[in-house]
DNA sequence: TTGAAAGCGATACCAC
DNA sequence: GTGGTATCGCTTTCAA
């Protein structure tokens, strides 16, 4: 491997004068700059990003764990997140737990080990309290965003879950529901949570009555979302439309439907949070509390930055919501009766 | 930060010790070797990797870089990249150039100087040359996946794209169609080129004539594909049918036709290459010669792990070709007329 | 304007 | 079984 001691020694320099070519740093004559660039050159030269880490004490390198990456949701967090990260100087470095423990885990001890500057995460659940615990004893700032973790106050950005599920549950009063499902999320994640605390809240202002039985939890296996829907339909009273917790949920639902010969909107409606990226070819385009991912991402990475540079009072962490939007779509109509199909 | 010394001043023991306890290496008592541990524990110690990587001289990283993390054809690259890679015993750092030639220069100076044990790439285009020409005088092991770019002769995974198109063209001719045009990405890129050339195989194999007029080169933005549906309709003998380049150019064209009124496939028929992850619900449901992308990811993990750890002969590069096979869908029906709307 | 030496955190090699 | 020492590639500090 070539270092600057080989470039020392064919230029007839010294390592150090090499070094300050390198990072443009004290006086050093024009003619021996060109020198060594015109070796480092013919050498092809790239520096060692871990020597100089370890000297420096800091890597220039921000990681972003997200907890799907084939959620369009994700991606496009990680569009504003790169695009935050490369404008303020820093790489990115991307990582995807899979919802998995584990994997969090194992991302996260790799991500320490590499002495980033800073970490972007989005929480598997609640279980993560010990990893993110994990990271602050380590003393490497980082940022919580889409999810938080109860019992860990730090910096984050999170959608507005709860008003999110009020504006869907009233659009769908508003549409003459009364029987509205919600198959949210697991309820180890805070988002899920929020979700339905918004679902209680805007049934009640609607003054429709709760049933505990219309609220499912489901992973993101089809499996469990084909279980739901056939526990939704085969219910006492049946709803007529249905908040799925996100757009993964919504998919899943809308597919085991179609099987069962169940027609959206037509005998069920459908509304959820976050999009597809393309959401006006999907057939029907859902009626979604569409939430600003590519903000997210851009978002998160100027809050950690502003940590990692010192701008953010060190007491006390940034809290960020941003707001969504109701975009209507056709997975919704009016209920063809009440409540039974 | 937390270092062998600190714990092995706090245990009482060499700094040495502590090394062969965190690898497992060399013989030590169990009682030491539990002592160590627990200050470990305590101490919350989470190896440098910048340090060992130093004088061990390997990483156990390697690289992926995508062109478009945002399209589901590589997130799912990614996902077997992922899983091969860790069960490899391998970390999987994800990159994504963008389809831009500076932003792939910038990822591969990063990924080089952080002298990751092998690299995984997806070329940008043919300009990508000069940046695997670097990778190689550097001497880290890479793989080119989806892509070939001419002048490079590596390990690399390929799709079948002319025998795709072919497929797609075929199938198309069998329903009668006579009017074909193809609307793909830039020649730039190997696969565009291919999918190019298994056209024309296919026009003649058919008895189909070719006319230059019908082909078009668009990028991915949406003002490229507005830019070819015009150009299209307009044409003096107008096409009922189109091969799009990928995923991305079939949902352009198809958003295009509906905001011009022209139904899909009434009045235009589309095929493609590559798939959504959710193709099923994406209205209609494009008629496509679906890659395994997945295997796209492994395999070339596969390759890559290969050639590191020098099971491969290391003069012959692997060149892997991974079938596609073809779906259909509700983007094709029988031309309405011969050639004219 | 340039160079020599120390040290970042870890491991390999050689003693004991 | 365990410890000392040199070393990986680079930057900082201090001299010249």
């Amino acid at each position: 491997m070539v270092t600057i001691y080989d470039i020392a020694k064919q230029a007839d320099v010294s390592a150090m004068t090499v070094s300050r070519v390198i990072n443009n740093t004290g006086r050093i004559s024009e003619k021996t700059r060109e020198k060594v660039r015109k070796v480092m050159e013919e050498l092809n030269y790239v520096p060692n990003a871990m020597a100089r880490g370890l000297v420096l004490q800091k890597t220039g390198i921000l990681s972003l764990l997200v907890t799907d990456i084939t959620n369009p949701f994700y991606t496009t967090v990680a569009r504003g997140a790169e695009d935050a990260a490369r404008s303020l100087g820093f790489k990115l470095l991307l990582g995807n737990s899979d919802e998995d423990a584990n994997k969090e885990k194992e991302y996260i001890d790799m991500i320490l080990s590499t002495r980033v500057d800073g970490i972007l995460i989005t929480p598997a659940g609640d279980s993560s309290k010990e990893r993110l615990e994990t990271i602050v004893r380590h003393g490497t700032p980082f940022v919580t965003i889409d999810r938080d973790v109860p019992g860990i106050d730090c910096d984050n950005v999170v959608g507005d879950s709860i008003g999110g599920s009020r504006k869907l549950i009233d659009y769908l009063a508003g549409l003459g529901h009364r029987v509205i499902a919600l198959v949210g999320g697991s309820f180890d994640v805070s988002t899920a949570r929020y979700r339905y605390e918004g679902y209680r809240e805007a049934l009640a202002a609607n003054d429709l009555p709760y049933d505990e039985r219309l609220v499912l939890q489901a992973n993101y296996r089809m499996q469990d979302m084909e279980a739901a829907a056939e526990q939704l339909l085969s219910a006492s009273s049946a709803p007529t439309a249905i908040l799925a917790g996100n757009n993964m949920l919504a998919l899943g639902l809308l597919q085991s439907f179609r099987r069962r010969g169940i027609d959206v909107p037509g005998q069920m409606s459908i509304v959820t949070f976050d999009d597809f990226g393309h959401r006006d070819l999907i057939d029907p385009l859902f009626t979604t509390a569409v939430q600003p991912a590519y903000q997210f991402g851009a978002r998160g990475i100027q809050l950690l930055v502003d940590r990692i540079e010192g701008k953010s009072s060190s007491s006390t962490p940034q809290q960020c919501m941003l707001p969504n939007s109701l975009v209507i779509g056709s997975s919704t109509g009016v209920p063809r009766s009440n409540g039974t199909l």
